[in-house]
DNA sequence: TATATAAATAACAATATGGTTATATAACTA
DNA sequence: TAGTTATATAACCATATTGTTATTTATATA
């Protein structure tokens, strides 16, 4: 479903540091361990949200040799902002509940 | 914190249900009764998730005699839409924890 | 090969989320 | 005033989320 797909990448930006890393990660790829000290949580934290950006695609993940780096998915990210700003137009949705006597009205 | 607040507004959008309701707004304002026969679920959770709405300020109430219409307001949609497009630049931020050597760097 | 570093995963705990049913409140109506 | 309808709130439950510490996996290096 639609809705149901938007929900959960909106859900994956809804969190403060999820934000901050794609905020960062707006200037340039980072790796697990530059991000680790800019934040007061614990390395399995920050790994848990790349993962959940990962899953959302919100993020890519490179590794090189030792390291993983992570960047930005920005076509993700914008087309997330876009549906925000285009959701669905349910008016002929609307319309033919209420032709079916199934909508309550008001008044 | 910036990142606190649009998480937050985030979170309440986060939800397809939540979506839906938003969506329908878009067409024109809607009192509970009308809502709750849409979806599959009870009139509380309606309920509650319109007061998550409204917490957020994403809708607006207006009780008329003994019926409730939500209105969509437009303009916090809008804005979080362009937030997420325009998160803050945080490069000047990593040259400073650059600067103070407290930025591990991976090559 | 043994050790060190980077990152992911497992197991667990506390809190948040989203549903339910029952009940309270507000406003009409006979 | 008593009853009805619309909506919100309370109490509860199951699941999701987000953190922790311990452990595993992958790579580099002495």
């Amino acid at each position: 479903m639609e809705f149901e797909k938007l929900a959960d990448t909106l859900k994956a930006l809804a969190d403060p540091t999820r934000l901050k890393i794609i905020s960062l990660l707006r200037t340039r790829d980072c790796c697990v361990c530059e991000l680790v000290p800019i934040f007061n949580i614990s390395q399995p934290a920050i790994s848990r949200h790349l993962s959940r950006l990962k899953t959302a695609e919100l993020v890519h993940e490179t590794r090189k040799s030792q390291w993983v780096f992570y960047s930005l998915n920005v076509k993700k990210l914008e087309e997330t902002g876009f549906a925000l700003n285009h959701l669905p137009d349910l008016s002929e949705k609307l319309k033919e509940l209420e032709k079916q006597g199934l909508l309550v009205r008001c008044e």
